[in-house]
RNA sequence: GGCGGCUUGGCCAAGUGGUAAGGCAGCGGCCUGCAAAGCCGUUAUUCUCCGGUUCGAAUCCGGAAGCCGCCUCCA
């Protein structure tokens, strides 16, 4: 079965099919780099990494670019706020940025072009546009993007630029000849950043950016172009404009958008306050939650955080986890050849179905249902061909984590990982003490003096600490 | 006003014509000194509602209700 993909140009699934067979070309919209990003910008990178991840297993040749956007209004108020240079501000929002992004384990795209560093290109694309006649110049003024010039208009988005002229909000800039032109190039005011033009000292429009850098890095027609949901209209519609109007080919072949994370059933706002940002999660969650629970819903659905979800998102990874530990102690052969399997067939399909993570998901605990039983049915004893089985959920699930970036470490780091985060938690300087108390409980159960083994196990208890007696030894971990 | 989307068990969530995946929680059982983990069983004759098409629909068509997003910077 052959990948499909949802393209929001046509509104359907679609057979991928590149342009050029076993390249693919995919340009994704990154962030402005202006303030710390939140769980929204979390989801799009994400998905567009397990994207990514897929397509190269699919053994394509992939080239994704991703932008960052560094110049634009929203910086330039950021220095000002702060006493800076806007290149200090987003430098140090990149930093972050990529910092957060290494922690989720994500993947660096092949090409992280930057606004600042391509305005010769920019230039270049604004005045092959005036020359088309798509664009206009008004002396002393800034250079627009001509609407009337470009009949498609409209056509991603399935919006009626006569529509938008109806509209009272649109704001009556005097330069612009009609509603809806947009700015290609801005003229800068006193104190702002600017570069040399031939209209004067300046800076890029939002959107031409994107069509000057993914024309240089991918040509005048590409495969994939992804961003979220809300950068259809105007950002993407504007991206065609410029682009088709330039070059008189289709721009993009698959477009692909993600939906939102909402907070608690409402929309991230400043109004409400209520942004949630990756560094904070990444404080009260381990990577692989907030990645499970980002892939556990379908990319183009909303998705809602809230504590409960992310829980539930705990439980069932300390599942996964626990049953690889389990099965590499059995002696799983973890590089056994899994392709023919029915786990990773169901999975291929799944990915194939536009990326369907959540089913994916589904397959890998399936696959720990099904291993868990075998080791029940075996006591954890396994002949050579119960073994096989076992090593092949086992591999099965840790490929399935490899293309969502998950289960990158030892279930041993995993639960250790855990442990120290409880302990700061709950505020345990003395860990020992708890080892302590396990020795004095062991050596209790052994003179069969159940009573103040359980009491030791209460205890612990309301430290949130469970025990786990297994065989001779006793573990414990932190519930939640 | 224009455009788009969503509504599946207590909660989360797959499922786009063939008779309801998966996770979490609950309950009963096996296991255990007791637990925890794991496993087994159990919880939607039914998919917001009303019509229609069909041998057959959660899935297609029409209508209603509720919710949401975009149309202004936004992942």
């Amino acid at each position: 079965m052959n990948l499909k993909i949802y393209n929001t140009f046509t509104g359907k699934k679609e057979e991928f099919i590149p342009i050029e067979k076993k390249k693919v070309k995919m340009y994704v919209c990154g962030p402005t780099v202006y303030d710390t990003s939140h769980i929204g910008h979390a989801r799009s990178v994400v998905i567009f990494d397990v994207i990514f991840r897929w397509l190269k297993h699919l053994n394509y040749d992939v080239c994704y670019v991703r932008n960052f956007t560094d110049i634009d209004d929203k910086i330039i108020k950021k220095a000002n706020q702060t006493g800076k240079d806007s290149l200090e501000i987003s430098q140090k929002f990149i930093k972050e940025f990529h910092n957060e992004m290494d922690a989720l384990n994500v993947l660096r795209p092949s090409i992280e072009p930057k606004a600042t560093e391509h305005i010769q290109e920019i230039i270049d694309f604004i005045q092959l546009l005036i020359k088309k006649e798509k664009a206009y110049h008004i002396k002393g003024k800034d250079v627009f993007f001509s609407l009337e010039s470009f009949k498609d208009y409209g056509k991603l988005s399935k919006r009626n630029p006569d529509d938008m002229k109806a509209g009272a909000r649109i704001c009556v800039n005097d330069s612009k000849k009609n509603h809806g032109d947009f700015v290609l190039w801005k003229l800068a005011k006193p104190g702002e950043p600017f570069w040399k033009s031939p209209w004067g000292n300046g800076r890029p429009g939002w959107h031409i950016e994107c069509s000057a850098m993914s024309y240089k890095y991918l040509g005048k027609s590409f495969d994939i172009h992804g961003g979220g949901k809300d950068l259809i209209f105007p950002h993407h519609e504007n991206e065609i404009a410029q682009s088709e109007a330039a070059f008189t080919q289709t721009f993009v072949k698959y477009w692909i958008h993600n939906g939102f994370v909402d907070i608690n059933n409402e929309k991230m706002s400043k109004s409400l306050g209520n942004f949630i940002m990756i560094k904070d999660v990444l404080k009260n969650y381990h990577p692989d939650v907030i990645k499970l629970f980002l892939l556990s819903k379908h990319y183009r659905s909303p998705i809602d955080y809230n504590e409960n979800s992310m829980n539930e998102v705990i439980s069932g990874l300390d599942k996964i986890y626990a049953f690889l530990a389990r099965s590499y102690n059995a002696g799983a052969d973890i590089n056994i050849n899994t392709d023919l399997s029915v786990e990773w067939e169901k999975f291929v399909k799944a990915m194939n179905d536009d990326f369907n993570s959540a089913k994916g998901i589904a397959v890998m605990f399936e696959a720990v249902k099904k291993g868990n039983k075998i080791l029940d049915e075996n006591k954890d004893n396994l002949s050579s061909n119960v073994l096989k089985d076992i090593s092949m959920l086992y591999r099965n699930i840790k490929k399935i984590g490899k293309i969502f970036g998950l289960l990158d470490q030892s279930p041993e780091d995993y639960f250790n990982a855990k442990k120290q985060a409880g302990l700061k938690k709950q505020s345990i300087d003395e860990p020992e003490k708890i080892d302590m108390l396990i020795k004095a409980r062991t050596k209790a159960r052994k003179s069969k003096d159940f009573e103040t083994a359980d009491n030791i196990r209460k205890q612990l208890q309301d430290m949130n600490i469970i025990l786990k007696d297994e065989n001779d030894k006793t573990t414990w971990e932190f519930g939640h």
